[in-house]
DNA sequence: ATTTTTAATGCAATTTAATTGCATATACTA
DNA sequence: TAGTATATGCAATTAAATTGCATTAAAAAT
């Protein structure tokens, strides 16, 4: 159910089946960690054009296919949404971590507590997201 | 304490008053809410260069007397620190709240809970954003 | 299978954001 | 008040994102 072919999450959004797309989102669910719109676009320029990648990402974003997690610079990195997500509705409420080492974006377990909104104020969605060094550079930098 | 002099806070991070400087604070402190930087620059773009802004604004934030937050878009916005920001670490770990339909970021006075970090990985910072429809814009839908 | 309809893609052009280098101007120090 | 350090503004550059439109490709209908 969550590793989905991506012929049929097209298909499941009525979506035309394009290499362009299928591309993206095979280049997607290839890494556990989201993935950058810059890295995104160094993989696949020469296959796709970089506009035809903004709108594909847009779309698969307002679809719920993907979301979109900003970084610490104001960058738009993607990852595969849980199967739980409906077009409106994302529910993407899981600790998020930024390694400011590597860049990764990772998904974690760890779900997003419940938070005390004031009164007059609505919350639609809340992100978490944790800033610091990942798994990986932690090991790395033993090795310096 | 809170509310302090614009031209005590440079004094005491050792910056050079300048007109430009002090603008920036003062309208950075004006207001309850972050401001963005395309809001700051249309407020400043005829007293300040365009340049002069995106330095300042970054030495603010590396002295620790401004924070930064992103919003949704990716854009950055600004509110003053609270005093215990100190230039290497800033303790900004409360909630901010983002509102989708007016852009603004408010600082809310929610801390942010704490949260387990998988092993491995080390967090340095926290950030916890909620989206949704603030209190004025709240209100502001009733009447249409 | 072939045609028709609908939508996605790529390209060119434009707009907006951010950064860099350097000459000039300004603030603080002695 | 002169000297030094540094901030500013301007011009130019680089990078990111968006728009319009002609072309191409996919799915639906025949």
């Amino acid at each position: 159910m969550q590793k989905r072919n991506p012929v049929d999450i097209l298909r499941e959004n009525q979506l035309k089946n394009t290499r362009q797309r299928v591309r993206v989102l095979e280049e997607i669910a290839a890494d556990k960690a989201a993935i950058s719109q810059p890295d995104l676009e160094k993989k696949l320029g020469k296959e796709i054009d970089r506009v035809t990648l903004y709108r594909i990402l847009n779309t698969y974003e307002d679809k719920g296919i993907l979301h979109r997690i900003i970084d610490f610079n104001g960058t738009a990195n993607y990852a595969i949404c849980s199967s739980a997500c409906t077009a409106h509705h994302h529910h993407d409420e899981h600790l998020h971590f930024n390694c400011t080492n590597c860049h990764k974006i990772y998904c974690l377990e760890t779900k997003v507590p419940t938070i005390n909104i004031p009164d007059g104020f609505t919350a639609n969605t809340i992100s978490l997201i944790a800033y610091g060094i990942c798994d990986k550079c932690g090991k790395a930098d033993k090795h310096n």
